[in-house]
DNA sequence: CTCCAGGGATGAT
DNA sequence: ATCATCCATGGA
């Protein structure tokens, strides 16, 4: 066990977990219990600095793999990234300004690559509530017991663990169809047919193709796994959130957005860090729209206006 | 109750 | 190459 200060400047550890890119940190009374890899962990901000307490099965854990408490945390919430430099480089308009302004804080973090990828391979036509779910539920059936303080956490199970289960066993845990796709991928990692660490070494382009090779990875969930495990910081995910934002402050005027011309203009547009652009633009719509949901506008049936339109009443 | 969600695979144009 | 459809589930 141990407990360690880190400085955290430019970092605001709520916004970051909260974001949708991780989807298993528990808040608790002025903080939060996870775990990072196999490890437990409890983190609380206070200030510009961290107060995070870890502990492993055995103490040799962190020695062997050449990491104290101090730089692991350090190095999952990428307290490191120069935010400031990141984003001075993102383009002045409209909209990544307010999502800047509303975001300042959030880092893009550095996930284990296999929970990463069986997370987004969990998250397709899912809300951020859903995958949070099946995240537990995958980690109370088949993950670890760790105790760190007084809070019990599970590790999230390995590639191993899920490829012996059964599709029946993981449909259980509320994955519906994604199933099979889960299944399958972690029996590809399992057997050493994809070495996941291996792919660190590909391009991006060779990396993103790699990985749509796998069950249940397109280029949304490939490139959500190129940016929260890969440190690929380029890649730019375009889910239903972005491309309503795309269409509405990039393309008023497009009747259909080509996915190969979208794709070359967020590259280029927001440069070697889009993936903090679309972060931003992600959560801070996201945020938005569910304050204000009053006062949205409706379609109402046959045209009718909408306060002509309600049934009963 | 209905609506919709950090999509992907498949088969028809 | 684009487009429509299906796939399961549960919070809001």
């Amino acid at each position: 066990m141990q407990l360690t200060e880190i400085p955290a400047p430019d970092f605001d550890l709520a916004k970051t977990l909260d974001s949708g890119q991780v989807f298993h940190w528990q808040k608790i009374d002025s903080g939060f219990v996870g775990t990072i890899g196999n490890q437990a962990v409890h983190v609380e901000q206070r200030g510009e600095m961290l107060r995070a307490t870890v502990a492993s099965a055995s103490s040799r854990c962190l020695e062997k793999h050449g990491h104290d408490a101090h730089a692991m945390v350090a190095r999952y919430f990428a307290l490191d990234h120069p935010l400031a430099q990141i984003c001075a480089s993102l383009p002045n308009d409209p909209a990544i300004n307010a999502a800047r302004d509303f975001c300042r804080g959030l880092r893009i973090i550095r996930q284990p690559k296999w929970e990463c990828l069986a997370t987004f391979i969990c998250s397709s036509m899912k809300q951020v509530a859903h995958i949070r779910q099946i995240s537990r539920a995958l980690r109370e059936r088949f993950g670890r017991t760790r105790r760190i303080d007084n809070y019990v956490v599970q590790t999230f199970p390995s590639a191993r663990r899920i490829a012996e289960t059964t599709e029946k066993a993981l449909r259980e845990c509320g994955l519906g169809y994604r199933a099979k796709n889960l299944l399958a991928t972690a029996r590809r990692v399992a057997t050493g047919d994809v070495d996941l660490e291996r792919f660190a070494a590909l391009s991006d382009v060779d990396l993103r193709a790699k990985l749509c090779e796998l069950p249940g990875v397109g280029a949304k969930v490939a490139n959500c796994v190129m940016l929260f495990a890969y440190e690929r910081l380029r890649a730019f995910p375009i889910d239903v959130w972005i491309e309503r934002v795309l269409r509405e402050k990039y393309f008023p005027r497009a009747r259909k957005l080509n996915a190969a011309r979208v794709h070359a203009f967020t590259q280029e547009y927001f440069g070697e860090h889009g993936g903090y652009a679309q972060q931003y633009l992600f959560h801070h719509a996201r945020m938005s729209k569910s304050k204000s949901k009053i006062q949205r506008k409706r379609k109402s049936p046959q045209g009718l206006p909408a306060h002509l339109s309600r049934q009963g009443g």
